[in-house]
DNA sequence: TTCACTTCTTACCATAGGTCAATGCACATT
DNA sequence: AATGTGCATTGACCTATGGTAAGAAGTGAA
């Protein structure tokens, strides 16, 4: 959907389906920004509002159905609806209180506490997304996220 | 400055001196959220603009001089100046894109590429800053940070 | 069925970074 | 000068996670 270094004006919102934002780090390993589920939106706001190049890559990993709004769609919206401007910034405040809570997860939580805080946030992907998906996500690699795995499980029993 | 947990409803911007913003995580751990050294503006837009509680502390580090601004001087401004809501989005928006990439780095590179990118963000506080603070930006112990210091030094001769 | 393909698991060793403890250094107070 | 206090450095050792490689289990195609 989206190339990274492209300019882009648009959101992309989740009818059904998953997306994944994502972009690699010098050493060629793909991250995971986010995932976008159901009811999710997602898009480069830094590329849309100001006009400069995509800092990531969007791209499906499941058949989705997206719907697309571009930037004049939302100034659109923001003269018809009152609140909808305010329920954007909103989203977007919620989005930076987010990015701060993951950084802090990243910076001083393990992998098994970081795994558990991927499941609260997205409670039905652990099942649908691939693991090294996941893994990414994490900032770890498949085999460890493995074994965090089995000991939650054994911890569980 | 700013408690966590507190409500608050003001921008601080650094005349001169240094300020830091951080919160604890789990295991009772400081992390530096981010540094605003002069002319940097600080302040947890989640909480000035949605009233909830705050999400991290902001102290001095040095001797500072700050303007404290609150929301409705802000909303003044906008109003009389058509630039002002234009800019002060486009700074959030900046901020998202930074906070993407220190995700990016801490997902995926060694301490030593963190600090290298943090000695690019931020020019003149590596002298300015005690060590252990850096570390705790960079989510590694002091003694760690003192090696990949050395480790630099090294490589410079 | 068999083959290919992908994903997940397990095992083994390597390494970055953490932990702990000792030392050193700078600056302040007396 | 002497002492104390707070940082920074160093070294020895430990642990979580990475790297590699091999096998197991699922899935789809011929």
């Amino acid at each position: 959907l989206l190339q990274i270094e492209e300019f882009s004006n648009e959101y992309y919102f989740v009818e059904s389906g998953l997306l994944k934002s994502y972009s690699y780090s010098s050493n060629g390993k793909e991250h995971i920004l986010q995932f976008a589920p159901e009811n999710w939106l997602i898009g480069d706001r830094g590329s849309i509002h100001l006009k400069e190049r995509s800092s990531f890559y969007v791209e499906a990993i499941e058949d989705s159905l997206v719907c697309i709004f571009n930037e004049s769609f939302f100034d659109e919206l923001a003269k018809l609806c009152t609140n909808f401007r305010e329920r954007n910034e909103a989203l977007l405040h919620k989005h930076v209180r987010h990015l701060n809570h993951r950084i802090n997860l990243l910076l001083g939580a393990s992998a098994e506490e970081r795994y558990v805080d991927f499941l609260k946030l997205y409670p039905n992907l652990s099942k649908r997304v691939p693991l090294r998906l996941i893994a990414s996500y994490l900032g770890i690699t498949p085999e460890s996220l493995s074994r965090v795995r089995k000991k939650i499980a054994h911890k569980e029993l």
